[in-house]
This record gives structure tokens, sequence and C-alpha cells, in this order.
DNA sequence: GGCCTGATCCTAGCAGCGCTAGACATGCTG
DNA sequence: CAGCATGTCTAGCGCTGCTAGGATCAGGCC
């Protein structure tokens, strides 16, 4: 391996990031049936095709954008739950962590969670990034909890529902506030029989 | 308004539902992406631009059948609910058929709930069917529950994260009992400060 | 030094998309 | 029967994701 490929690899390598990151940013500007392979391509100073050099369609791409999101996510989740070890407390800070994080990056959120993808779930090819982001939620229970997975899978289904029925305007924005604190409470409460 | 043009407006009236149909079924049977005006006028055996007379557009038929959906939801929840009418086990029936709709009828649901709408959710414009469906969940509650509007949004929005993630395969199909019956456990549980 | 080879990139184009303008045929009305 | 209105179709626009083929340029070898 000469230096002078070493060299175009290294381009290369920035060049894909580029066009991550123009996908992204062009994403959460105008959304993302406004990211095309023209605008894509105009964005970042090359011909569509190159972008076909790179990943294998738009299709791609997307993924890329995903995965990339999954990192940040697991990275915020764990600084939150962190911040307050306390099982409840920090049960309550990961989901104020992970609804602040789909509000603020909802271009981010949608490649991640709510558009068609090929990434595995729950398996195992699953991206660790991903699987760590799942992991702060079940740390959030204690561990002799025999159905913390069980548990943490609700929880997060609970969040994607919030989340994703906002995102699209389905419930109004105001009063996640109410809507956190609910869940919250009743998913750390001791299941017993009652009305 | 003579017969003639009574006979007219009829059979204006069934095309329109033949359209709506046909999108119902071509999206159940090959997903939305394979629900294109070509073929879908096509199907209905009429020229493209014939769609364009009833309809503003792609998203207007789709929205069509998104509330067709509704008004199949809301009786579906009703008769769930009225079946086992005690507070607790109308709530896990209500939300095992929400589960069960969605499961059955995946593009139908999609378009209800996942796809971009135009449709007023919680507004004066919200379509009656809709606002139906949302109140059997509210009924679920005790009426003297001061917060059961509250209560009806969180368990909604959980059960949408629940039928989204499946739907998408974010989370294995496997599992849904238990799902289901520790969100409503969950739910209805008195609320009080625990781990 | 000069040619060859291989990688890189672009122009141009394909099939399909949602949507629409304008021509044509049909059938009711005065 | 003439004229109008309604309804329907053919053809086409600008866009999409994607790709084939040629031009250009740099590196390696004799």
């Amino acid at each position: 391996m000469s230096a002078i490929s070493e060299r175009r690899e290294r381009e290369r390598a920035q060049r894909h990031q580029l066009i991550v990151t123009a996908a992204r940013e062009l994403a959460e500007a105008e959304g993302w049936e406004a990211v095309t392979t023209r605008r894509l391509a105009e964005r970042v100073e090359y011909s569509q095709p190159v972008l076909y050099s790179h990943f294998t369609g738009k299709d791609d791409i997307m993924r890329a954008v995903a995965i990339e999101g999954f990192g940040e996510l697991a990275t915020r989740l764990r600084r939150a739950r962190l911040t307050d070890p306390a099982p409840p407390a920090a049960l309550h800070a990961v989901c104020r962590a992970y609804l602040e994080f789909a509000t603020e990056q909802p271009a981010l959120y949608q490649a991640m969670f709510m558009l068609p993808t090929d990434v595995k779930f729950a398996h195992a090819e699953t991206p660790p990034p991903l699987r760590a982001a799942f992991d702060e939620f079940v740390s959030c229970f204690h561990p002799d909890n025999q159905r913390r997975e069980l548990f943490a899978e609700v929880t997060w289904s609970a969040l994607h529902g919030i989340a994703a029925l906002t995102e699209s305007g389905r419930i109004p924005p105001n009063g996640q506030a109410e809507r956190l604190d609910f869940l919250v409470t009743q998913i750390a409460a001791p299941p017993r029989p009652g009305v």
C-alpha cells in the first residue's frame, strides 16, 4: 500500500462523510422528500454518479445517516442516565433525553425510526450503537428484574409513539411534559391489580 | 335536478368509491410505494386524468382511504370495549383490538397513522370517526378521572409505538401479547411513587 | 522521458413518477 | 337538428432514482 493510495483512500473517506453530512443537513433543513440525488450531488460539488461510487443508492445514504444517529443517541441517553443514576430518576432522564433528541433533529429521527429501512433491529447484525442505545433503557431497571428487556422494549415503544405522533402533527406538541411524567410514573409503578 | 343527472351523480359516487377501494387493495397487496396513479387508473379501467376529476391528487386519495379506516377502527374498538365493559378488561380488549387492526391491515394503518397527512387530529376539523375512535380509549377510564384524556393519549401513543415499530421490523413480531399485558397493567395501575 | 494502464469523473440518457393542457367524442337541451 | 356541455383520452412537462459510455488524468514501467 503506497502513500499515494493511502492518500486517495483518505480523500475517499472524507468525501464519504461529506455526502452523509450533506444529506443530513439537507434533510434537516427541508425534509427528506427534498433530498434528491441531484440536489445532493450539487451540494457536495460532484456529479450525480459519484454518489453511486460510495453508496448503492439513496437508501444506502439514508442508512448511513441513521447509523450515525444511533451513535449520537446512545451517548446522549448514557449521559442522561449517569446524571442521576437512581432507577426512577434515571428512567425519567433517559426518556426525556430520548424525546428531546427526536424533537431537536426530526429528520434524523425519521431516518432512524420511521422511514423504511433494512437495518436489523434486535438481531445478530444489529449495529452496536443501536444496541447500546437500547441498553440504556434496559439499564434503567434493576438488574434482578427478570423482565427488564420487556420493560425497556415497551418503554421505548411508548416513547416512539409519542415522538412519531407529535412529529407528524397527530398529537399537539403541548403537554409533552405531562405525557412523559405520566408514562414514566406508570412504567415504574410496581405491578399489581387495580383500575 | 333531473333523473339523468341523479344517475350520473350516482355513477360518479360509485366510481369515487371504486378508486378508494382499488387504492386500498393495491396498497395492502403491494405496499403504498406500488400505488402509482398509472397503475391505479389501469386497475379501475379509466385513464389517469379521471382520478383528478375526483381527487386533487394522490395525497387526496390516500386521505380518503385513511378516513375510511378511521370509521372501521372506531367500530372495532367500540365492539371490543362493549364486549367486556368493566374498566380494566375493557382497556385490555380495546388495546388488543387496536393492535389487531394494525397488524391485519398494515397499509391501511400506515395511511391513517404513519404516512404524512393533512388530516387534523385533536382539532375542530377532526373527522368524527377519528374522534370517535379516540373516545373509545377515553371511555376505558373512569368518568371522574380528571386526566382520562391524558391517559387515553398516552395509551394510544404507546400502542402506536408498538404497532409502528413492529410493522417496520424494528421490534420482532413475537411477544406482542406480553407487551400488551405489561402495557395495560402499568397504565391501569394506581399511580404512586415506586420503582 | 514517453507510453500504457487503470482509476476517476462527467455528460447524456432511460424508465418511471405526479400531474395537466388540449383535442376529441358523446349525449342532453333548446 | 344545431349547439352546447360534459366527460374522457392522448400526449407531454418537469421531476425522480439510477446507469451506460466516453473523456480525462495520474501512476507505474520500460
